[in-house]
DNA sequence: CACGATCCGTACGCTACCGTACGGTCACTT
DNA sequence: AAGTGACCGTACGGTAGCGTACGGATCGTG
């Protein structure tokens, strides 16, 4: 039996399926329309407009790679715990094409929110290592680099490089982190 | 005095500034034609169609991007001197929005250059890291992570970071290849 | 049963772009 | 002066997407 209708948030579940596919560009009411066996008819009667799908699909981007990553790293007791714990679950999460937001953020009007959690991100990283006794200077530009590292590779992968697959380029990149 | 004509580098020229501001995307063939003061006319007499004017800007991207820089590093004496000279010219170099290119590249039919390119730039600093004494497996993990910092540190630099202007941050990131 | 609210399909207009057809201009030749 | 080829403008058809108008269906409730 077929879906009866389509809801809201079946709206922004394919949103945010496209999204991780294809980036906030692939993020369009007509394909989406189709895939889901609806018509604009629905989606115009949840939403306003497209823009206010791409903040759901952002806000829930926000959920799932920043407040879920942190919350998990939070787990662990002492702060070296916690940062393994940290890039654990940054390696272990599907992000797919998220990194492309970075890219695409300031052309679909989500530039804020984006700045937002990057500082969220950096801000908790540098945090950790002061506790683990680094100069709150150079944590930060460390968070950076290593936020940096995390948002390249998603986007190396992007092109299907072969070397990504190398188990032990975490284990490295903490490595590089800490020294 | 008004230009008489618009010639294929013209066109080039153009399509490659447009890269670099707003990515791959950008290189569209009536906007440009509006910015160069020129109709489509003029495009499709240069070109067979828009995907060989994205070859030539992707070509153009490869020379100065990465031809370029290594050619710069190998003015080094030293490994040591190549290395910094290598770092020296990534972080002096105007790179803008090229970051997006490895995010666009496939849907723009030119993942293979972009993979080509990419496979020159891991082996050049692999192997400038083994002359230091690294082991191959080792350096070419730290190779891509430093490759993948570069390209994330563009695409945070998209989204105005403030902590991106600390002009330290590439003595750490060296720092962090190094350790 | 009736009726209002909720939900959705269809059809339309609008914009932006790609690529083609074709005619026109201008500078050299001969 | 006529011809030729390089170069370009204009006009067109085609596609894909956004947003709107509006009519119809369905369902709960009095």
């Amino acid at each position: 039996m077929v879906k009866a209708s389509t809801s809201r948030d079946d709206w922004i579940d394919a949103a945010y399926a496209a999204f991780l596919r294809d980036g906030l560009g692939a993020v369009r009411v007509e394909p989406l329309a189709r895939a889901l066996g609806a018509t604009k008819g629905s989606f115009y009667w949840h939403f306003t407009d497209r823009a206010a799908l791409v903040d759901e699909v952002v806000a829930r981007w926000e959920t799932e790679q920043t407040d879920a990553v942190i919350t998990l790293a939070e787990a662990g007791g002492t702060p070296r715990e916690r940062l393994e714990g940290l890039f654990a679950a940054v390696a272990a999460m599907r992000r797919d094409a998220a990194a492309l937001l970075y890219v695409e953020a300031a052309a679909h009007g989500v530039g804020d929110a984006v700045v937002r959690v990057t500082r969220r991100r950096i801000d908790y990283l540098a945090g950790l290592l002061v506790e683990l006794g680094q100069d709150p200077d150079e944590a930060r530009r460390r968070s950076v680099v290593a936020l940096a590292t995390v948002l390249g590779i998603d986007q190396l992968r992007l092109v299907r490089l072969p070397d990504l697959a190398d188990p032990a380029l975490t284990a490295t990149a903490l490595a590089m982190v800490l020294a």
